[in-house]
DNA sequence: CGCCGTGTTGACTATTCTCAACCCAGGTGG
DNA sequence: CCACCTGGGTTGAGAATAGTCAACACGGCG
Protein backbone atom coordinates (compact mmCIF):
# COMPACT_ATOMS: atom_id res chain seq x y z
CA UNK A 1 0.00 0.00 0.00
CA UNK A 2 1.22 3.58 -0.52
CA UNK A 3 2.83 5.71 2.03
CA UNK A 4 -0.73 7.01 3.21
CA UNK A 5 1.09 10.88 3.58
CA UNK A 6 2.66 10.32 0.19
CA UNK A 7 -0.98 9.59 -1.02
CA UNK A 8 -2.68 12.18 0.98
CA UNK A 9 -0.46 15.24 -0.27
CA UNK A 10 -0.32 14.20 -4.16
CA UNK A 11 -3.64 14.91 -3.77
CA UNK A 12 -3.20 18.52 -3.57
CA UNK A 13 0.44 18.99 -4.98
CA UNK A 14 2.90 17.21 -7.37
CA UNK A 15 5.32 15.46 -5.67
CA UNK A 16 8.78 14.87 -7.35
CA UNK A 17 9.82 11.15 -7.19
CA UNK A 18 12.69 12.60 -4.82
CA UNK A 19 10.35 13.78 -2.71
CA UNK A 20 8.19 10.83 -2.22
CA UNK A 21 11.21 8.65 -0.93
CA UNK A 22 12.07 10.95 1.44
CA UNK A 23 8.93 11.31 2.65
CA UNK A 24 8.70 7.25 2.33
CA UNK A 25 12.14 6.59 4.07
CA UNK A 26 12.09 9.16 6.52
CA UNK A 27 12.70 7.49 9.76
CA UNK A 28 11.01 7.16 12.83
CA UNK A 29 10.17 4.94 15.74
CA UNK A 30 7.26 2.90 14.34
CA UNK A 31 4.79 2.22 17.14
CA UNK A 32 1.69 0.21 17.67
CA UNK A 33 -1.72 1.04 19.53
CA UNK A 34 -4.14 -0.97 20.58
CA UNK A 35 -7.68 -0.21 20.01
CA UNK A 36 -8.45 2.06 23.08
CA UNK A 37 -4.78 2.44 24.11
CA UNK A 38 -3.47 6.37 24.56
CA UNK A 39 -0.85 7.48 21.92
CA UNK A 40 -0.15 10.78 24.45
CA UNK A 41 -1.90 11.29 27.09
CA UNK A 42 -2.43 15.33 29.03
CA UNK A 43 0.22 16.49 30.24
CA UNK A 44 2.74 13.91 28.75
CA UNK A 45 5.81 16.01 28.04
CA UNK A 46 5.79 16.49 24.41
CA UNK A 47 7.78 13.86 22.12
CA UNK A 48 8.16 14.66 18.52
CA UNK A 49 5.58 14.63 15.06
CA UNK A 50 3.61 11.69 15.15
CA UNK A 51 2.76 10.49 11.86
CA UNK A 52 -0.53 8.14 11.39
CA UNK A 53 0.26 5.22 9.17
CA UNK A 54 -2.58 3.25 9.59
CA UNK A 55 -5.64 2.89 11.92
CA UNK A 56 -7.84 5.71 13.41
CA UNK A 57 -7.30 7.53 16.21
CA UNK A 58 -8.69 11.12 18.00
CA UNK A 59 -7.63 14.11 20.08
CA UNK A 60 -9.64 14.73 23.16
CA UNK A 61 -9.68 16.16 26.66
CA UNK A 62 -11.76 15.07 29.17
CA UNK A 63 -13.52 17.80 32.16
CA UNK A 64 -12.45 17.15 35.94
CA UNK A 65 -15.95 15.46 36.43
CA UNK A 66 -14.65 12.61 33.76
CA UNK A 67 -17.03 14.46 30.83
CA UNK A 68 -15.32 13.60 27.86
CA UNK A 69 -14.99 15.53 24.25
CA UNK A 70 -13.40 14.69 21.34
CA UNK A 71 -10.92 17.83 19.61
CA UNK A 72 -10.73 15.89 16.36
CA UNK A 73 -10.40 12.59 14.82
CA UNK A 74 -6.83 11.88 12.47
CA UNK A 75 -6.52 9.39 10.46
CA UNK A 76 -3.68 7.62 8.22
CA UNK A 77 -1.43 10.59 6.98
CA UNK A 78 -2.56 12.79 9.47
CA UNK A 79 0.62 14.66 11.65
CA UNK A 80 -0.18 14.74 14.96
CA UNK A 81 0.90 18.07 16.48
CA UNK A 82 3.25 19.14 13.82
CA UNK A 83 4.45 22.25 15.82
CA UNK A 84 2.92 21.16 19.36
CA UNK A 85 6.27 20.84 20.73
CA UNK A 86 6.52 24.12 20.92
CA UNK A 87 5.05 23.66 24.45
CA UNK A 88 6.40 21.59 26.62
CA UNK A 89 3.57 19.62 27.67
CA UNK A 90 0.55 18.35 25.68
CA UNK A 91 -2.71 19.81 26.93
CA UNK A 92 -5.21 17.08 25.01
CA UNK A 93 -4.95 13.44 24.44
CA UNK A 94 -4.45 11.39 21.85
CA UNK A 95 -6.06 7.86 21.72
CA UNK A 96 -6.64 4.83 19.12
CA UNK A 97 -10.18 3.81 18.05
CA UNK A 98 -9.10 1.10 16.15
CA UNK A 99 -5.00 -0.70 16.14
CA UNK A 100 -3.10 1.82 14.79
CA UNK A 101 0.43 2.12 13.43
CA UNK A 102 2.11 5.72 14.25
CA UNK A 103 5.74 5.98 13.11
CA UNK A 104 6.98 9.26 15.74
CA UNK A 105 9.66 11.40 14.06
CA UNK A 106 12.02 13.12 15.91
CA UNK A 107 11.98 16.63 15.42
CA UNK A 108 15.60 16.84 13.54
CA UNK A 109 14.14 14.00 10.66
CA UNK A 110 11.04 16.61 11.01
CA UNK A 111 13.42 19.49 10.19
CA UNK A 112 16.18 18.03 8.22
CA UNK A 113 12.96 16.83 5.50
CA UNK A 114 11.39 20.24 5.50
CA UNK A 115 15.05 21.77 5.05
CA UNK A 116 15.98 19.90 2.00
CA UNK A 117 12.47 19.74 0.89
CA UNK A 118 10.74 23.10 0.69
CA UNK A 119 7.41 21.99 -0.91
CA UNK A 120 7.31 19.18 2.12
CA UNK A 121 7.93 22.30 4.52
CA UNK A 122 4.64 23.90 2.42
CA UNK A 123 2.72 20.66 2.41
CA UNK A 124 3.26 20.21 6.03
CA UNK A 125 2.15 24.39 6.71
CA UNK A 126 -0.91 23.23 4.71
CA UNK A 127 -1.87 20.52 7.25
CA UNK A 128 -1.51 22.77 10.08
CA UNK A 129 -3.92 24.88 8.54
CA UNK A 130 -6.64 22.19 7.74
CA UNK A 131 -6.09 21.35 11.14
CA UNK A 132 -7.19 24.50 12.38
CA UNK A 133 -10.24 25.22 9.84
CA UNK A 134 -11.58 21.71 11.03
CA UNK A 135 -11.03 22.72 14.70
CA UNK A 136 -13.20 25.89 13.83
CA UNK A 137 -15.87 23.65 11.96
CA UNK A 138 -16.59 21.60 14.64
CA UNK A 139 -17.31 24.76 17.09
CA UNK A 140 -19.65 25.45 14.20
CA UNK A 141 -21.01 21.95 14.36
CA UNK A 142 -21.14 21.52 17.91
CA UNK A 143 -22.64 25.58 18.37
CA UNK A 144 -25.07 25.49 15.39
CA UNK A 145 -26.07 22.25 14.41
CA UNK A 146 -28.99 19.90 15.22
CA UNK A 147 -28.45 16.00 16.04
CA UNK A 148 -29.54 14.65 12.69
CA UNK A 149 -26.99 18.18 11.27
CA UNK A 150 -23.99 17.18 13.28
CA UNK A 151 -24.19 13.44 12.59
CA UNK A 152 -24.32 14.26 9.04
CA UNK A 153 -21.66 16.65 8.70
CA UNK A 154 -19.23 14.54 10.80
CA UNK A 155 -19.60 11.33 7.79
CA UNK A 156 -19.31 13.80 5.30
CA UNK A 157 -15.79 14.96 7.15
CA UNK A 158 -14.76 11.80 7.53
CA UNK A 159 -15.93 10.37 4.34
CA UNK A 160 -13.65 13.03 2.31
CA UNK A 161 -10.27 12.83 4.43
CA UNK A 162 -10.93 9.13 4.35
CA UNK A 163 -11.17 9.13 0.25
CA UNK A 164 -8.50 11.34 0.30
CA UNK A 165 -6.27 8.07 1.25
CA UNK A 166 -8.35 5.91 -0.61
CA UNK A 167 -9.91 4.86 2.14
CA UNK A 168 -12.95 5.06 1.06
CA UNK A 169 -14.35 3.54 -1.89
CA UNK A 170 -18.04 3.20 -3.50
CA UNK A 171 -19.23 5.34 -0.49
CA UNK A 172 -18.21 3.10 2.47
CA UNK A 173 -15.58 3.48 4.49
CA UNK A 174 -14.69 1.87 8.06
CA UNK A 175 -15.82 4.13 11.38
CA UNK A 176 -14.61 1.92 14.42
CA UNK A 177 -16.38 4.54 16.34
CA UNK A 178 -18.85 3.43 19.26
CA UNK A 179 -22.18 5.33 19.43
CA UNK A 180 -20.67 6.20 22.48
CA UNK A 181 -17.52 7.54 21.28
CA UNK A 182 -19.66 9.11 18.70
CA UNK A 183 -21.74 11.04 21.57
CA UNK A 184 -18.64 12.20 23.25
CA UNK A 185 -17.84 13.00 19.41
CA UNK A 186 -21.14 15.10 18.52
CA UNK A 187 -21.70 16.47 21.85
CA UNK A 188 -24.63 13.93 22.40
CA UNK A 189 -25.90 11.11 24.64
CA UNK A 190 -25.27 7.74 23.43
CA UNK A 191 -28.81 7.24 23.24
CA UNK A 192 -29.44 10.14 21.24
CA UNK A 193 -27.18 9.48 18.95
CA UNK A 194 -28.22 5.75 18.11
CA UNK A 195 -31.52 7.67 17.15
CA UNK A 196 -29.94 9.84 15.47
CA UNK A 197 -28.11 7.62 13.28
CA UNK A 198 -31.47 5.77 12.60
CA UNK A 199 -32.97 9.24 11.29
CA UNK A 200 -30.04 9.39 8.66
CA UNK A 201 -30.49 5.87 7.97
CA UNK A 202 -34.47 6.18 7.48
CA UNK A 203 -33.81 9.23 5.07
CA UNK A 204 -31.83 6.75 2.96
CA UNK A 205 -29.23 9.09 3.42
CA UNK A 206 -26.56 6.30 4.83
CA UNK A 207 -26.41 2.51 5.88
CA UNK A 208 -24.04 0.61 8.14
CA UNK A 209 -22.87 -2.24 8.02
CA UNK A 210 -21.02 -3.44 11.30
CA UNK A 211 -18.64 -0.63 11.93
CA UNK A 212 -18.91 0.10 7.93
CA UNK A 213 -20.87 3.17 6.83
CA UNK A 214 -22.44 3.29 3.21
CA UNK A 215 -23.21 6.74 2.06
CA UNK A 216 -25.83 5.83 -0.42
CA UNK A 217 -26.61 10.11 -1.23
CA UNK A 218 -23.45 11.82 -0.83
CA UNK A 219 -25.53 15.31 -1.97
CA UNK A 220 -27.85 14.86 0.28
CA UNK A 221 -25.83 13.77 3.14
CA UNK A 222 -24.14 17.37 2.74
CA UNK A 223 -27.21 19.13 2.37
CA UNK A 224 -28.40 17.34 5.63
CA UNK A 225 -25.30 18.84 7.38
CA UNK A 226 -25.13 21.85 5.93
CA UNK A 227 -21.51 20.55 4.89
CA UNK A 228 -19.44 22.17 2.36
CA UNK A 229 -15.92 20.89 2.09
CA UNK A 230 -13.93 23.98 1.50
CA UNK A 231 -12.56 24.00 4.67
CA UNK A 232 -10.60 20.82 4.07
CA UNK A 233 -8.40 22.63 1.31
CA UNK A 234 -8.00 19.96 -0.83
CA UNK A 235 -6.81 22.01 -3.56
CA UNK A 236 -3.80 22.97 -4.62
CA UNK A 237 -5.28 26.44 -5.57
CA UNK A 238 -6.37 26.98 -1.51
CA UNK A 239 -2.51 27.82 -0.84
CA UNK A 240 -0.36 31.22 -1.62
CA UNK A 241 1.87 30.59 -4.31
CA UNK A 242 5.45 29.73 -2.86
CA UNK A 243 6.81 33.36 -2.85
CA UNK A 244 6.98 33.72 0.96
CA UNK A 245 9.23 32.56 3.70
CA UNK A 246 8.67 32.46 7.46
CA UNK A 247 11.56 33.25 9.77
CA UNK A 248 11.88 30.00 11.72
CA UNK A 249 10.99 30.41 15.58
CA UNK A 250 13.61 30.25 18.25
CA UNK B 1 -0.87 53.43 27.50
CA UNK B 2 1.50 50.80 26.50
CA UNK B 3 1.70 48.89 23.78
CA UNK B 4 -1.28 45.49 24.18
CA UNK B 5 1.19 43.07 22.56
CA UNK B 6 4.29 44.13 24.55
CA UNK B 7 2.18 44.30 27.15
CA UNK B 8 1.05 40.95 26.78
CA UNK B 9 4.31 39.28 25.73
CA UNK B 10 5.92 40.96 28.85
CA UNK B 11 3.52 38.13 30.38
CA UNK B 12 5.61 36.01 29.95
CA UNK B 13 8.80 36.47 28.82
CA UNK B 14 11.08 39.24 29.81
CA UNK B 15 11.60 41.44 26.41
CA UNK B 16 14.73 43.79 26.23
CA UNK B 17 14.24 47.36 25.35
CA UNK B 18 15.14 46.68 21.60
CA UNK B 19 12.69 44.09 21.07
CA UNK B 20 9.73 46.42 22.96
CA UNK B 21 11.00 49.11 20.76
CA UNK B 22 10.90 46.80 17.73
CA UNK B 23 7.66 45.59 18.45
CA UNK B 24 6.23 49.55 18.95
CA UNK B 25 8.12 50.81 16.23
CA UNK B 26 6.95 47.93 13.36
CA UNK B 27 5.02 49.93 10.91
CA UNK B 28 1.76 49.22 9.52
CA UNK B 29 -1.43 50.82 8.02
CA UNK B 30 -3.67 51.61 10.83
CA UNK B 31 -7.08 50.96 10.45
CA UNK B 32 -10.30 52.00 12.62
CA UNK B 33 -13.12 49.76 12.67
CA UNK B 34 -17.15 50.92 13.62
CA UNK B 35 -18.67 48.54 15.94
CA UNK B 36 -20.19 45.29 14.10
CA UNK B 37 -17.77 46.59 11.26
CA UNK B 38 -16.01 43.36 9.39
CA UNK B 39 -12.41 43.57 9.34
CA UNK B 40 -12.71 40.82 6.93
CA UNK B 41 -15.10 38.60 5.62
CA UNK B 42 -14.93 34.92 4.27
CA UNK B 43 -13.34 34.44 0.78
CA UNK B 44 -11.64 37.77 0.72
CA UNK B 45 -8.06 37.17 0.00
CA UNK B 46 -5.83 37.34 2.67
CA UNK B 47 -3.56 40.10 3.27
CA UNK B 48 -0.94 41.04 6.20
CA UNK B 49 -1.09 39.87 10.03
CA UNK B 50 -3.78 42.13 11.73
CA UNK B 51 -2.72 42.97 15.19
CA UNK B 52 -5.63 45.05 17.58
CA UNK B 53 -4.59 47.59 19.33
CA UNK B 54 -7.96 48.93 20.64
CA UNK B 55 -11.59 47.01 21.22
CA UNK B 56 -12.81 44.11 20.91
CA UNK B 57 -13.42 41.58 18.07
CA UNK B 58 -14.42 38.06 16.99
CA UNK B 59 -13.86 35.14 14.73
CA UNK B 60 -16.94 34.14 13.14
CA UNK B 61 -18.92 32.04 10.80
CA UNK B 62 -22.46 31.83 9.29
CA UNK B 63 -24.33 28.75 7.75
CA UNK B 64 -26.05 29.00 4.48
CA UNK B 65 -29.20 29.41 6.17
CA UNK B 66 -28.20 32.37 8.21
CA UNK B 67 -26.66 30.44 11.57
CA UNK B 68 -23.85 31.94 12.79
CA UNK B 69 -21.15 30.71 15.20
CA UNK B 70 -18.70 32.90 16.96
CA UNK B 71 -15.09 30.90 16.27
CA UNK B 72 -13.13 33.04 18.88
CA UNK B 73 -12.75 36.60 20.53
CA UNK B 74 -10.00 38.57 20.14
CA UNK B 75 -8.74 41.26 22.23
CA UNK B 76 -6.24 43.55 21.90
CA UNK B 77 -2.61 41.94 21.71
CA UNK B 78 -4.54 39.83 19.67
CA UNK B 79 -2.62 38.89 16.08
CA UNK B 80 -5.04 37.70 14.12
CA UNK B 81 -3.74 34.57 11.08
CA UNK B 82 0.17 34.49 12.11
CA UNK B 83 0.19 32.20 9.75
CA UNK B 84 -3.44 32.21 7.39
CA UNK B 85 -1.26 33.55 4.71
CA UNK B 86 -0.98 30.57 3.95
CA UNK B 87 -4.18 30.42 2.05
CA UNK B 88 -5.69 32.50 -0.42
CA UNK B 89 -8.53 32.93 0.54
CA UNK B 90 -9.95 33.22 4.79
CA UNK B 91 -12.83 30.57 5.26
CA UNK B 92 -14.17 32.92 8.10
CA UNK B 93 -14.77 36.55 9.01
CA UNK B 94 -13.88 38.82 11.54
CA UNK B 95 -15.67 41.50 13.26
CA UNK B 96 -15.85 44.15 15.64
CA UNK B 97 -17.96 44.02 18.94
CA UNK B 98 -16.90 47.54 19.68
CA UNK B 99 -15.02 50.24 18.06
CA UNK B 100 -11.51 48.82 16.77
CA UNK B 101 -8.51 49.95 15.92
CA UNK B 102 -6.36 47.33 14.20
CA UNK B 103 -2.77 47.51 12.62
CA UNK B 104 -2.31 45.92 9.75
CA UNK B 105 1.41 44.54 9.21
CA UNK B 106 2.61 43.30 5.61
CA UNK B 107 4.45 40.61 5.67
CA UNK B 108 7.72 41.86 4.80
CA UNK B 109 7.40 44.12 8.16
CA UNK B 110 6.27 40.73 10.54
CA UNK B 111 9.72 38.26 8.55
CA UNK B 112 11.92 41.15 9.61
CA UNK B 113 10.67 40.95 12.89
CA UNK B 114 11.16 37.51 13.27
CA UNK B 115 13.92 37.49 11.50
CA UNK B 116 16.10 40.27 14.28
CA UNK B 117 14.35 39.17 17.16
CA UNK B 118 14.04 35.45 17.73
CA UNK B 119 12.45 35.82 20.89
CA UNK B 120 9.82 37.99 19.29
CA UNK B 121 9.45 34.88 16.77
CA UNK B 122 8.72 32.25 19.59
CA UNK B 123 6.01 34.41 21.36
CA UNK B 124 4.50 34.62 17.97
CA UNK B 125 3.97 30.97 17.77
CA UNK B 126 3.34 30.70 21.32
CA UNK B 127 0.51 33.27 20.24
CA UNK B 128 -0.34 30.93 17.70
CA UNK B 129 -0.39 27.83 19.87
CA UNK B 130 -2.71 29.47 22.65
CA UNK B 131 -5.12 29.98 19.48
CA UNK B 132 -5.21 26.19 18.34
CA UNK B 133 -5.75 25.42 22.15
CA UNK B 134 -8.31 28.29 22.40
CA UNK B 135 -10.44 26.65 19.84
CA UNK B 136 -10.02 23.26 21.24
CA UNK B 137 -11.27 24.48 24.91
CA UNK B 138 -14.42 26.02 22.55
CA UNK B 139 -15.27 22.56 21.68
CA UNK B 140 -15.07 21.18 24.96
CA UNK B 141 -17.49 23.99 26.48
CA UNK B 142 -19.62 23.80 23.51
CA UNK B 143 -19.71 19.69 23.42
CA UNK B 144 -19.63 19.15 26.70
CA UNK B 145 -20.71 21.85 29.83
CA UNK B 146 -24.56 23.06 30.32
CA UNK B 147 -25.43 26.84 29.29
CA UNK B 148 -24.30 28.22 32.89
CA UNK B 149 -21.07 25.88 32.98
CA UNK B 150 -20.60 27.69 29.07
CA UNK B 151 -20.97 31.02 30.41
CA UNK B 152 -19.32 30.89 33.44
CA UNK B 153 -16.55 29.30 31.15
CA UNK B 154 -16.98 32.41 28.66
CA UNK B 155 -16.66 35.07 31.10
CA UNK B 156 -13.39 33.54 33.04
CA UNK B 157 -11.75 33.17 29.43
CA UNK B 158 -12.43 36.84 29.06
CA UNK B 159 -11.46 38.44 32.24
CA UNK B 160 -8.08 35.79 32.22
CA UNK B 161 -7.20 37.26 28.80
CA UNK B 162 -8.08 41.00 29.72
CA UNK B 163 -5.99 40.91 32.67
CA UNK B 164 -3.44 40.03 30.70
CA UNK B 165 -3.30 43.43 28.61
CA UNK B 166 -4.08 45.46 31.97
CA UNK B 167 -7.99 45.68 31.18
CA UNK B 168 -9.93 44.40 33.93
CA UNK B 169 -9.10 45.74 37.20
CA UNK B 170 -10.67 44.49 40.49
CA UNK B 171 -12.72 41.83 38.65
CA UNK B 172 -14.57 44.40 35.96
CA UNK B 173 -13.96 44.23 32.74
CA UNK B 174 -16.07 45.66 29.20
CA UNK B 175 -17.95 42.78 27.22
CA UNK B 176 -19.16 45.04 24.42
CA UNK B 177 -21.41 42.06 23.39
CA UNK B 178 -25.31 41.87 23.09
CA UNK B 179 -26.97 38.85 24.49
CA UNK B 180 -27.71 37.47 20.73
CA UNK B 181 -24.00 37.84 20.16
CA UNK B 182 -23.35 35.81 23.46
CA UNK B 183 -26.23 33.50 21.64
CA UNK B 184 -24.74 33.05 18.71
CA UNK B 185 -20.84 32.55 20.70
CA UNK B 186 -22.75 29.97 23.32
CA UNK B 187 -24.95 27.50 20.78
CA UNK B 188 -28.05 29.11 23.07
CA UNK B 189 -30.93 31.19 22.42
CA UNK B 190 -31.25 34.83 22.89
CA UNK B 191 -33.78 34.36 25.45
CA UNK B 192 -31.75 31.41 26.63
CA UNK B 193 -28.95 33.52 27.33
CA UNK B 194 -30.62 36.13 29.42
CA UNK B 195 -31.87 33.65 31.90
CA UNK B 196 -28.37 31.73 32.13
CA UNK B 197 -26.76 35.49 33.13
CA UNK B 198 -29.44 36.03 35.35
CA UNK B 199 -28.59 32.54 37.01
CA UNK B 200 -24.89 33.13 37.31
CA UNK B 201 -26.03 36.87 39.03
CA UNK B 202 -28.44 34.87 41.34
CA UNK B 203 -25.83 32.80 42.59
CA UNK B 204 -23.39 35.74 43.68
CA UNK B 205 -20.95 34.91 40.81
CA UNK B 206 -21.10 37.79 38.82
CA UNK B 207 -23.02 41.00 38.50
CA UNK B 208 -23.11 43.46 35.68
CA UNK B 209 -23.55 47.04 34.92
CA UNK B 210 -24.16 48.02 31.52
CA UNK B 211 -21.83 46.53 29.11
CA UNK B 212 -19.68 45.79 32.52
CA UNK B 213 -19.13 42.48 33.89
CA UNK B 214 -18.49 42.33 37.91
CA UNK B 215 -16.78 39.41 39.15
CA UNK B 216 -17.43 38.86 42.67
CA UNK B 217 -16.30 35.67 43.11
CA UNK B 218 -13.41 34.12 40.69
CA UNK B 219 -12.82 30.95 42.08
CA UNK B 220 -16.78 30.12 42.39
CA UNK B 221 -17.08 31.07 38.29
CA UNK B 222 -14.14 29.05 37.72
CA UNK B 223 -15.81 25.54 39.50
CA UNK B 224 -18.95 26.85 38.20
CA UNK B 225 -17.25 26.95 34.63
CA UNK B 226 -14.87 23.73 35.32
CA UNK B 227 -12.74 26.58 33.72
CA UNK B 228 -9.02 25.57 34.08
CA UNK B 229 -6.70 28.67 32.77
CA UNK B 230 -3.90 26.02 31.74
CA UNK B 231 -4.76 26.40 28.18
CA UNK B 232 -4.07 29.99 28.06
CA UNK B 233 -0.56 29.10 28.52
CA UNK B 234 0.12 32.55 30.33
CA UNK B 235 3.40 31.36 31.80
CA UNK B 236 6.52 31.19 29.91
CA UNK B 237 7.59 27.61 31.59
CA UNK B 238 4.59 26.09 29.19
CA UNK B 239 7.05 26.48 26.56
CA UNK B 240 9.41 24.56 25.38
CA UNK B 241 13.43 25.63 26.03
CA UNK B 242 14.48 27.64 22.84
CA UNK B 243 16.78 24.84 21.68
CA UNK B 244 15.19 23.95 18.71
CA UNK B 245 14.15 25.44 15.58
CA UNK B 246 12.55 24.87 12.73
CA UNK B 247 13.08 25.75 9.18
CA UNK B 248 10.87 28.09 7.30
CA UNK B 249 8.26 26.60 5.20
CA UNK B 250 7.97 28.21 1.40
C1' DC C 1 -42.15 62.54 20.62
C1' DG C 2 -41.62 58.32 18.74
C1' DC C 3 -38.60 54.81 17.06
C1' DC C 4 -35.30 51.24 17.49
C1' DG C 5 -32.16 48.16 19.59
C1' DT C 6 -31.54 45.58 23.60
C1' DG C 7 -32.89 43.30 27.70
C1' DT C 8 -36.65 40.83 30.08
C1' DT C 9 -40.73 37.91 30.94
C1' DG C 10 -44.42 34.29 30.35
C1' DA C 11 -46.42 30.47 28.13
C1' DC C 12 -45.85 26.83 25.29
C1' DT C 13 -43.15 23.52 22.39
C1' DA C 14 -39.29 20.86 20.86
C1' DT C 15 -35.17 18.73 21.59
C1' DT C 16 -32.26 16.17 24.17
C1' DC C 17 -31.14 13.58 28.39
C1' DT C 18 -31.67 9.98 31.89
C1' DC C 19 -32.77 5.68 33.46
C1' DA C 20 -33.83 1.17 32.97
C1' DA C 21 -34.59 -2.64 30.39
C1' DC C 22 -33.71 -5.78 26.65
C1' DC C 23 -31.28 -7.93 22.57
C1' DC C 24 -27.60 -9.81 20.18
C1' DA C 25 -22.95 -11.38 18.86
C1' DG C 26 -18.52 -12.69 20.20
C1' DG C 27 -15.38 -14.52 23.49
C1' DT C 28 -14.39 -17.32 27.65
C1' DG C 29 -14.19 -20.91 30.71
C1' DG C 30 -16.19 -25.03 32.51
C1' DC D 1 -20.13 -27.78 23.26
C1' DC D 2 -22.56 -24.85 25.77
C1' DA D 3 -23.56 -21.61 29.54
C1' DC D 4 -22.29 -17.32 30.75
C1' DC D 5 -20.50 -12.80 30.47
C1' DT D 6 -19.59 -8.55 28.36
C1' DG D 7 -19.79 -4.71 25.33
C1' DG D 8 -22.44 -2.44 22.23
C1' DG D 9 -26.76 -1.32 20.00
C1' DT D 10 -31.85 -0.47 20.71
C1' DT D 11 -36.26 0.78 22.89
C1' DG D 12 -39.74 3.18 25.92
C1' DA D 13 -41.15 6.48 29.27
C1' DG D 14 -40.65 10.44 31.74
C1' DA D 15 -37.87 14.57 33.03
C1' DA D 16 -34.91 18.36 32.19
C1' DT D 17 -32.96 21.58 29.24
C1' DA D 18 -33.29 24.73 25.67
C1' DG D 19 -35.96 26.97 21.88
C1' DT D 20 -39.87 29.79 19.98
C1' DC D 21 -43.07 33.31 19.90
C1' DA D 22 -45.05 37.26 21.47
C1' DA D 23 -45.26 40.90 24.46
C1' DC D 24 -43.41 44.61 27.16
C1' DA D 25 -39.83 47.81 29.42
C1' DC D 26 -36.31 50.97 29.01
C1' DG D 27 -32.90 54.22 27.29
C1' DG D 28 -30.68 56.65 23.58
C1' DC D 29 -31.28 59.29 19.73
C1' DG D 30 -33.06 61.55 15.63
Amino acid sequence: MEHPLVRKLSNFTRLSNDEKDALRNASGRIRLLAAREDLIKEDDPTEGVNLILEGFACRYKVLRDGRRQMLSYIVPGDMCDARVFVLKRMDHSISAFAPTRVVIYPREAILELTYEFPRIARAFWWNTLVEEATAREWIVNLGQRTAPERAAHLLCEVYYRLRAVDMASGGRFGLPVTQAELADTLGLSTVHVNRTLQTLRAEGLISQDGRDVIVHDLPGLEKRGLFDANYLHLRDEDLSPPDWREREPV
